[in-house]
DNA sequence: GGGAGTAATTGACCTAACTCAATTATTTAC
DNA sequence: GTAAATAATTGAGTTAGGTCAATTACTCCC
């Protein structure tokens, strides 16, 4: 597999740049069509698309943009686990998002204006991602605007998601972000309990909630104790939500 | 002015349920013309979508719409100020955004599915909104694909900023996440310093920010006190924002 | 313009969450 | 498979920021 290593920093491996490589993966294909994005387009331009992408297969702590590059691709996931972070000034890393297969990311960088990424991008183990120039993917839309209902979709879903993530910050305290997030988590929200399994590993969680790792495994502890949660490494079973909700008042 | 009131909350005057008026303010018109989701809209279609809407000028703390509520409508702000929020099951008051004139809001619900508020809204002060069918929209872009293309950048733009703002939530420290918010009122960034004036009374800022009224007021106190802001009413001036961010480590 | 209600400030106190440190698990890499 | 690196947990001590309370300053009405 060619691929060359440009830049590099302190806290990841080098960002890494893929030679062209087909995307004839079966699954990943399946994968594909059936992202909002992708699934009204027409098999033509769907291959036309996929012909000008590139493949990639970072693997743990890969990086593949940084916070502030010139934003040319956004990405699409077929198998693996990244995440979204920002890096301040002190170098504290600020975990924002967690991105599982089937997830586009970058995406909004479409149109933003001037494209540059507004985080930085990284596998949290062996994955592989489809990396799509924005150009070719902003040509078919205009060339073919009935696409742009779908991705209006999208978008505005993004947008609606996002809002959300933000309304759990604004809960003060340590304990009931984590609730939250927790019940974020479930497939049935609060309607029904079962098992979650940390699309992080939780010292980021932590980070992406705001908090220290020490006070996540407390707070998690303490969640045990009372019969909250049962815990199994990243794995979470939770029986009764509604009563997880009634504590974090 | 013909108002009928609907439900009530304790905390805040009843919904506000417009009777058709028209929207042939001058400065109004111009004001929603320079709106992106507007501007290339041709003068018919505009009409169209303008005639099919609702002009409203709530009063202090009067509300327009409720979270979970079914999202028949999107607004667009021509005069005063507004603020959206969230109510936990405690009772809890957390403000999310503040709206000004020339922003729109509840447009990400136009392709939410099921489309309900996310949030309620209320005006701070006298305001004047345009209360637009989402189905009106909805139809018009539809009926012209090419309208499409500026929505989308639309709707990405908000994405990346909502993005941004959970990016600020994840700083840890409450005098951190002033500065951040305060850097980002300033028109050039952290580029030079100049005046801003906070968009919402402070004790929803500290709301906003996931703080106590008491902290905003005595980090702000600290502030004022090291010559890092000017503080009058709810105008600050910042010389320095380099020195500020230096602080903020 | 005056009174009611709300917002902002300040002080004293307290606790949730941070920091530092040490130990034990769990991954990753060779 | 084993060593090295990283993640998670737990304890002890400290502090940022929350809570409660009292005072002052605004703002919005009538």
């Amino acid at each position: 597999m060619a691929l060359t290593q440009t830049a590099e920093t302190r806290y990841s491996k080098p960002i890494l740049v893929a030679v062209n490589k087909p995307f004839d993966d079966e699954d990943g294909l399946k994968a594909l069509r059936s992202h909002p994005l992708f699934s009204e387009l027409n098999g033509k331009d769907l291959q036309h698309l996929i012909q000008q992408s590139r493949r990639l297969r970072p693997g743990h702590h890969q990086l593949l943009y940084r916070q502030d590059m010139p934003a040319h691709h956004f990405f699409f996931v077929t198998s693996g686990r990244l995440r979204l972070y920002r890096l301040d000034s002190s170098g504290i890393d600020r975990t924002l998002d967690s991105i599982a297969p089937g997830d586009c990311f970058a995406e909004v960088m479409i149109y933003a204006d001037p494209p540059r990424y507004a985080c930085y991008a990284e596998a949290l183990k062996s994955s592989e991602v489809l990396m799509i120039p924005v150009k070719a993917y902003q040509d078919m839309i205009e060339s073919n605007p009935k696409y742009a209902q779908a991705a209006l979709r999208h978008y505005a879903k993004r947008a609606v998601s996002r809002f959300h993530d933000l309304e759990i910050m604004t809960v003060q305290n340590a304990r009931d972000r984590l609730i939250r997030y927790l019940i974020d988590l479930l497939p049935n929200g609060a309607e029904e309990g079962g098992e979650v399994e940390l699309p992080l590993p939780k010292c980021l969680v932590a980070s992406r909630l705001a908090m220290q790792p020490e006070t996540f495994s407390r707070i998690l502890a303490d969640l045990k104790a009372n019969g909250l949660v049962r815990v199994n490494r990243s794995r979470l079973f939770i029986s009764d939500p509604q009563r997880l909700i009634e504590i974090s008042q």
